[in-house]
RNA sequence: GCCGAUGUGGCGGAAUGGUAUACGCGGUGGUCUCAAAAACCACUGCCCUCACGGGCUUAAGGGUUCGAGUCCCUUCAUCGGCACCA
């Protein structure tokens, strides 16, 4: 009978005494915990603690109402780190809220008949006692509201600093619209022209819209100095902004004199031409003397005047055609669909060649990007040169294919888009492929005929939503005085607690007299207020500024605690929001410091993207799958510590990985095994009738037993240490358990060793690693132990490398790199020793087989490879 | 189409250019039990062999190297992002 089934025995006979001291039952230990580290503020961060701050963040989560174990996930990886750091010796700040203002309220608020406050708020709190639930050290005396007016009367104020320098404006322009959430929607919110969030297709419609002027920033949103950030993430912002460099050129066209009638001699005259400058952009000027036919936008503003009367007719048709096609084309996965266009029938001169080329619309070129206006190259462009093909409009080649000899340009079946050598450009005729743009751009410039321009795909940002759980947009409107800004000592503009909803696609607020109707701030006149509230992405532009002073009443933060915890240090968080919130928050810092409010340039130091955790089917979570894990259901069957474990062991914590049932299993039965690793051993230390001699006594000689168990205590040190700087959760818990094992298999061997100062170490540094992972169960056995305080207030344990050392090592005996014997040495073996060893291995002469050995590498430590 | 990431046992996954498959799940056999569950012990990449032992294996193919899962090239597959951006 084994020594561990002899103490099973023993503790299921004890069992009956006392249940509560030998079943590890997490749910017990876990609510007491939790009250205890709430009661004695563990997570409270304060602002007048001497070590070093450490900010460690979250993403602010939506209130839909139950947290996602996606949230687990996330928070546990990041709960871990933050314990990790503060035993590590740093003041951590770890604070919670909630992004409480949105659509989704609204949605479900229409659904169900209640008010969306109502359901916001219910949903918070239970968010908050899911929360709770994780043991996560979070400092609730920070926790924000967005929809709160402690909170949103600052995201006004924000707005108000914003319109002040002309951050933040008013203009109608088109802008994207969801039929569905009834709003218009930032760029950013449209994907593959659909709504982000419900998909359907949007429209353009012309309203007047608030805009934030994030575009002034789109140069220094490119730059990420001093950033640890995801290359992934740095590359999607970049791409988002779009930066292109070339040149505008000024083209020239004739709008036709119009026929009319001289109303004094009663003549027909015909009016003088009149000239229009049409601006296009190009990142190729120097493919300049390539432009055969000249494209606008169909929605471009100078297309009626520069359509003759014969084309009128199609030109109309197909405006009409490109607006109700355009958005649902874009749906489409052809992304090849053929060229489309109407020729104009007027033309426009190319004021650097002189020629005359027809000016055609197309849809293939957007009103949104550059101006509007393209220079068909078809020799140059692929699309120019599809379109040329479709409509039988001349190629002309004017850039060399390197050495290759000039070839008919018709034959062609791609456009030629490499740089090269000018031809048939006339003076600019054999300028080379890195001096070719800036020439053309400089005798532009020299002609003022065009300029060197840059471009962006950046939009600025609109904030108005036309729908009414949002902060207001604090204007007012006086039919004396325009759009006025609310004076910052009436803010908070209060949003209704109620709303009456109505499918107008206007704000509800619009409907409510006592919001609407008000005074102006200047005249005191009758006036009405703005009804569009703003995009929830201003709240979260903000959030991690005000967790560092979060009940601030007469400013938005004070300067000093801002200065003392900002900017964050490490920020975790969904790949989801790389060019939203991400990039509006940087707008944000920056804007904020060019105010004079802030003295940093970025906000998030370190970003980290957690992976996604995926059903048991391996497939995203959805409830139509129902592969949907409830976090509820699962801690309660196998408690937060096991769930908080099992999320990090089930891969890279950037990669998550699929949930599966078994697996928490085990790693329950690894918390089991810890549990009675150690109340097994406290009971034989702790009473007298198991107490067995040999042992080593302090002071003795350690045991060969006891030099194992202290060399495996500080590798699993080394390795669990690195493992959790580096959030390689995976691999820390593997470690763990390695840890648990070793200590097991020792008991096994000797199961006097129990007894000895070097285990009752091992066992507690186990507790101390274990604590970021399982914090329930690691201070319920530290405490167990006989320690008074927190496990959590420890310091991390150290190591000595030296310790870690093993005191035989294996060496591997290779011939022609095939692993053919095995030796067993000293560390420290001097090489000659270890050559002739492995030259003598009979097994090593056997796969020789007679031949000499040419060559020996000797990887000190490692392995001897014979060549031969 | 472009950009990026990833391909390792039955499964999730480990591996500073140096013992591939750590750790866990699952499986098989066993101990305990009247029995089951739980727990514990042993084995568990594939092929050949009664065995000793040998051969093969990190998506596929090639290369560099004494030695490649790891570095380089080609191809394939999966996932993510962008997609007429002039």
């Amino acid at each position: 009978m084994s020594k561990t089934v002899q103490t099973f025995q023993r503790v299921k006979t004890e069992m009956a005494h006392s249940m509560v001291r030998t079943m590890y039952q997490p749910g017990e230990i876990e609510a007491k915990w939790q009250a205890r580290w709430a009661e004695e503020d563990y997570g409270v961060a304060r602002d007048d603690d001497p070590r070093p701050k450490f900010y460690n963040l979250v993403m602010l989560p939506y209130p839909s109402g139950d947290l996602h174990i996606g949230h687990w996930y996330n928070y546990t990886g990041a709960d871990i780190f933050g314990r990790f750091t503060r035993m590590r010796g740093y003041n951590v700040m770890q604070p919670i809220g909630f992004d409480a203002f949105g659509l989704p309220a609204e949605n479900a608020a229409i659904k169900r008949n209640i008010q969306p406050r109502t359901w916001t708020l219910d949903n918070i709190e239970n968010m908050r006692r899911q929360l709770r639930k994780m043991g996560a050290g979070w400092d609730w005396s920070r926790e924000i509201v967005s929809c709160l007016p402690d909170y949103y009367l600052w995201t006004q104020w924000l707005f108000l600093q914003f319109y002040k320098h002309d951050l933040a404006y008013r203009t109608k322009a088109p802008a994207n619209w969801c039929p569905s959430c009834n709003t218009t929607l930032a760029n950013e919110q449209v994907v593959g022209g659909a709504c982000e969030r419900c998909h359907t297709p949007v429209e353009r419609r012309e309203i007047d819209q608030w805009l934030m002027r994030i575009t002034k920033y789109a140069d220094e949103l490119l730059r990420f100095d001093g950033l640890d950030w995801p290359e992934k993430t740095r590359v999607m912002q970049t791409n988002w902004i779009g930066k292109s460099e070339g040149a505008e050129v000024r083209f020239v066209a004739h709008i036709p004199g119009k026929r009319r009638k001289n109303p004094a001699t009663g003549k027909f005259v015909i009016e003088p031409e009149e000239r229009v400058e049409i601006p296009v952009f190009t990142t190729r000027p120097d493919t300049i003397y390539g432009v055969t036919f000249f494209v606008l936008a169909p929605e471009h503003p100078l297309v009626e005047r520069l359509t003759t009367p014969k084309q009128r007719k199609a030109v109309q048709a197909y405006i009409e055609q490109a607006r109700h096609e355009t958005e649902i084309d874009r749906l489409s996965t052809d992304a090849a669909r053929p060229k489309t266009g109407v020729a104009l029938g007027t033309f426009v001169t190319n004021p650097v060649s002189g020629e005359q080329v027809p000016i055609w619309i197309a849809d293939y070129v957007l009103m949104g990007y550059g101006t509007g206006a393209v220079m068909g190259v078809p020799a140059h462009d692929q699309r120019d040169f599809e379109f040329a093909r479709m409509f039988n409009l001349p190629i002309k080649q004017v850039i060399r294919d390197g050495d290759e000899p000039l070839t008919d340009p018709e034959t062609w079946e791609h456009a030629l888009t490499a740089h090269g050598a000018m031809v048939n450009s006339g003076q600019f005729d054999g300028a080379p492929p890195d001096q070719a743009i800036s020439k053309v751009i400089e005798w532009m410039e020299h002609k003022k005929v065009g300029r060197a321009a840059t471009t962006y795909r950046l939009r600025d940002w609109l904030v108005s939503r036309q729908r009414y759980w949002g902060a207001p947009i604090p204007i007012v409107y006086c039919p004396e005085h325009g759009a006025v800004p609310v004076p910052e000592d009436q803010l908070p503009v209060r949003l209704p607690d109620e709303a009456n909803f109505k499918p107008t696609g206007e704000s509800p607020l619009r409907y409510d007299p006592s919001f609407l109707h008000t005074t102006c701030p200047i005249c005191g006149e009758p006036a009405t207020r703005e009804t569009d509230t703003l995009d929830t992405f201003i709240c979260s532009s903000w959030y991690f500024l005000r967790y560092a002073d979060a009940h601030n009443d007469n400013a938005a933060w004070a300067p000093d605690k801002v200065a003392k915890w900002l900017p964050v240090d490490r920020y975790i968080g969904g790949a989801e929001h790389a060019v939203m919130h991400l990039l509006y928050a940087r707008f944000f810092v920056k804007a904020l410091r060019d105010m004079g409010w802030l003295n940093f340039d970025e906000p998030f130091i370190k970003l980290y993207h957690q992976g996604t955790v995926l059903g048991p089917d391996g497939v995203k979570m959805s409830k139509s799958r129902g592969n949907v894990i409830a976090p509820d259901a699962v801690v309660e069957r196998y408690g937060a510590d096991a769930v908080r474990a099992f999320l990090m062991f089930m891969g890279p914590f950037d990669q998550g990985g699929p949930w599966n049932n078994q697996g928490i299993e085990g790693v329950r039965r690894y918390l089991n095994r810890v549990w009675a690793l150690v109340t097994e051993t406290l009971d034989e230390s702790g009473s007298d009738h198991h107490v067995v001699n040999g042992a080593s006594q302090d002071g003795a000689t350690p045991t060969a037993a006891e030099r194992g168990i202290e060399r495996l205590r500080h590798r699993m040190i080394a390795r669990v240490t690195d493992d959790y700087a580096e959030m390689r959760f995976n691999t820390a818990l593997a470690g763990l358990m390695e840890f648990v094992n070793g200590l097991n298999k020792a008991r096994e061997e000797s199961p006097a060793i129990t007894q000895t100062p070097t285990f009752r170490a091992a066992i507690e540094t186990l507790l101390t690693l274990l604590a970021p992972m399982t914090p329930h169960i690691a201070e319920e056995l530290w405490h167990m132990l006989g320690h008074t305080e927190s496990v959590h207030d420890q310091s991390w344990p150290a190591y000595d490398p030296a310790l870690t050392v093993a005191e035989t090592i294996t060496l591997i005996v290779q011939v022609n790199g095939k692993l053919r014997d095995k030796l067993e040495a000293a560390p420290d073996i001097a090489e000659d020793e270890v050559r002739a060893l492995a030259l003598a291995s009979p097994k090593a002469q056997a796969a020789l087989d007679g031949r000499p050995a040419k060559k020996v590498i000797y990887v000190p430590g490692r392995l001897v490879n014979i060549v031969g």
